[in-house]
DNA sequence: AGCACGCCGACT
DNA sequence: GTCGGCGTGCTC
């Protein structure tokens, strides 16, 4: 009998090709099985979305070309993932053949059976091999109260689950303990575990391995990050699509990871804006987790008791999926979502070992000498802590020397020729680089405009922070009347593999006094002897045009707070040292007490009023053009074109507007703000209006458009 | 997105 | 006389 069954390929998200094609077999095929097809002139992978026996309508039947190949040995993707991947589609307004191809290991695209069925083999073998039976060691310290109290909560929870637990609390040890109890549930039972960056994955990947390699054998732990190799990819893909691997951890993209078994979706620092992809799809991993333990749960209740292994024992959540959010600054989605009772919030606000968190220490720099930037008490304070033998971490979210190279003499300024921002000066190699298109060259002897050969820096980045205080501590000394050592932590400085293990190791074995670095040092990464932790520029991010910009901010001074003072013994005299014009501002008043459920309080209210998210809903459409006026051209018109569409009312369209940074790498960029007042009101409007903004790209005074994407649950406006 | 087809400038 | 530039157009 022939089969006309309907098949996802890998379509871009505005091409016009339906996102499901119709194709022809002699044979049934399960949905969800992986499948090889002719696509014009190639051969690409698809996936088999619905199997008809009745040819397609709308399309003659000789033009339904074969099924070239059948990807035997892989089970199919089972019904949750599909309705995962066609959910994340439709929400964010791309392709399903974007979305579900993406969602599968690049190298899987272009395996012919052959290859595939040599990696199939391996991939068993090691799974056989890391089956064995290790040493049943168990080195996991007892549980606090609080992460006890915790977990007795997690494992009763019919909701997802926000764990509001301060750093240093332990909750990693939750999240371990959590796992440990998934897996012991059921022998099938998988578990997603996410992280908000690559640099992350390591050393809770060395926890997890700790913990569940001696039990559970080699291989029970598998990692799924952009930076690992394509073989490493496939492999850790199949093993989890497998069921051999039973736990995976991941970043954003592991949301997406094939996992027959799952039982529990962990997302650490859940706030964190790494989970929302800023290219192709532009999805929060976070809330398709949210979404994902949803269908899981869904399907498992569905199957009846009868399909579960022992529903008498368990209690009603554990049945089902859970998903644990956790962060100490919880993005205020989430917390909204606790205080109105859909997450059920589990706190743990004290240290493990007791300390405390570290003290706010303002500097108002109104009252500091002119031009110093790093006030005199700071610089006091951290010679004390290096006598002392204690570490300090200075935090400048700005790379390079100086964010702008001037002339002294004409108005000639580092300006990126490709994009509407400053170059950044880097003194160590002698160049100006642009953050934004990566143009870079070596700076000029002279001013390329008047040939002044005063040409100064303006600004300051952590290259020159470093530089002065190297100088600034040429006198002090460490316990061992060895001078004090700093050092600098950036992208630059860990561009390069393993260097920012390297690096790491230096401050944890203490060679280094003083950490100078980016936002990147403040995350995740558990630093003993630090006990104090400065911020020179928080001001930039107090009065950003974004609204999140203090959420991020606080997020950002707790987390980089945290570093400190984590050993007891030190935490009594650690010290978070602010420098800021604007010593007054609510923020910091919250920051001073930890108070994160004030602070929340009062960015709620605000947001409410505003009618802002969590209290609105937001889509960006956003346009790249050749020249500025024709992004707009092409923004407004599909403003112009959406009326008349049904809920066009529920929806607010703002102008078009050009972006901060409008031009990069010579595209003019712009983007329409819109609005609704129901999550619901604004997809349905979106899905109204995508045949318009097709039918928009042609038109005239559009010309040069290159491109455009809606972005739903935008983070930046 | 690929990858065709298609119509105009510098090379063996 | 061809190789190749990237401008439209199609993919069950």
């Amino acid at each position: 009998m022939t089969h006309w069954p309907s098949i996802v390929v890998a379509t871009p998200a505005h091409s016009g090709v339906g996102a499901l094609l119709s194709y022809r077999s002699e044979s049934a095929l399960a949905p969800g099985t992986l499948v090889r097809v002719p696509l014009g002139a190639r051969e690409v992978l698809g996936i088999v979305w619905a199997d008809e026996t009745a040819p397609p309508e709308g399309l003659a039947p000789e033009q339904a070309r074969d099924v070239a190949a059948v990807l035997d040995g892989l089970a199919p993707l089972n019904g949750r993932w599909r309705q995962l991947v066609q959910f994340a589609a439709r929400y964010y307004q791309r392709s399903l053949g974007e979305v579900a191809l993406a969602a599968l290991p690049p190298t899987l695209r272009d395996l012919d059976n052959t290859q595939l069925a040599r990696r199939l083999k391996r991939q068993a073998k090691a799974a056989a091999i890391g089956a064995a039976p290790a040493s049943a060691a168990d080195t996991a310290p007892p549980p606090s109260d609080e992460q006890a109290a915790a977990l007795a909560a997690l494992a009763g929870a019919d909701r997802p689950a926000l764990l509001f637990g301060a750093t240093g609390s332990g909750k990693t040890e939750v999240y371990l303990r959590a796992t440990e109890r998934a897996l012991a549930a059921d022998p099938a039972a998988q578990v997603l575990v996410m992280v908000p960056e690559i640099n992350l994955t390591p050393q809770l990947e060395a926890r997890f391995r700790a913990r569940f390699e001696p039990r559970h054998g080699e291989g029970v732990v598998v990692a799924m990050h952009s930076g690992m190799t394509p073989p490493q990819r496939l492999a850790a893909w199949l093993a989890a699509h497998s069921g051999s691997a039973r736990i995976v951890l991941g970043t954003r993209l592991a949301v997406f990871a094939s996992l027959p078994g799952l039982r529990l979706i962990v997302v650490d620092e859940e706030h964190d804006p790494s989970y929302k992809s800023q290219d192709g799809a532009r999805y929060s991993a976070r809330d398709l987790a949210v979404y994902r333990a949803k269908l899981e749960s869904e399907a498992l209740a569905a199957a009846g008791p009868d399909a579960e292994t022992s529903p008498a024992s368990a209690p009603a959540g554990a049945a089902g999926c859970q998903v644990v959010l956790g962060s100490a600054t919880p993005s205020l989605e989430s917390w909204h979502a606790a205080e109105q009772g859909r997450y059920l919030r589990l706190a743990m606000p004290a240290r493990i070992g007791g300390g405390a968190l570290p003290r706010l220490r303002l500097v108002d720099m109104n009252h500091q000498p002119k031009g110093a930037t790093l006030a005199p008490p700071l610089l006091a304070a951290m010679q004390e802590r290096i006598a002392r033998g204690e570490q300090c971490l200075v935090l400048l979210n700005r790379r390079g020397y100086a964010p702008v190279l001037a002339c002294d003499a004409c108005a000639w300024k580092s300006q990126c020729p490709h994009c509407s921002a400053f170059r950044v000066f880097h003194k160590l190699d002698r160049t100006l680089r642009c953050h934004h298109c990566g143009f870079t060259s070596r700076v000029p002897r002279a001013c390329p405009d008047c040939g002044n050969l005063d040409i100064a820096p303006i600004g300051r980045g952590t290259e020159q922070i470093e530089e002065q205080l190297a100088g600034l501590l040429v006198d002090a000394r460490r316990p061992d009347g060895g001078p004090a050592r700093v050092a600098r932590m950036d992208a630059d400085t860990t561009r390069l593999k393993g260097s920012l293990e390297a690096q790491l190791a230096a401050l944890h074995s203490g060679e280094v006094d003083v950490l100078v670095g980016t936002q990147m040092i403040a995350k995740g990464h558990d630093f003993r002897r630090i006990t104090l932790v400065a911020s020179l520029n928080a001001d930039a991010a107090l009065f950003a045009s974004d609204y999140r910009a203090p959420e991020r901010l606080f997020a950002l001074l707790m987390q980089a707070g945290g570093r400190a003072g984590r050993d007891a013994r030190h935490s009594g005299v650690s010290e978070m040292w602010v420098q800021t014009w604007h010593p007054e501002h609510p923020l910091f008043a919250a920051l001073k007490t930890h108070d994160y459920p004030a602070f929340a309080a009062e960015q709620l209210a605000e947001r409410e009023m505003a009618g802002m998210p969590p209290h609105g809903y937001q889509a960006l459409l956003r346009a790249d053009a050749r020249t500025q006026a024709a992004a707009q051209a092409f923004l407004n018109g599909a403003a112009q074109q959406a009326a008349g569409l049904p809920h066009r009312d529920d929806v607010t369209l703002y102008p078009a507007v050009p972006l901060t940074i409008q031009r990069v790498a010579n595209v003019e960029r712009a983007q329409l703000l819109v609005e609704a007042a129901s999550r619901a009101a604004l997809q349905r409007f979106l899905s109204a209006w995508q045949p318009v903004l097709l039918a928009c790209r042609t038109l005239p005074e559009a010309r040069g458009l290159v491109r455009f994407a809606v972005d739903v649950d935008p983070l930046a406006i």
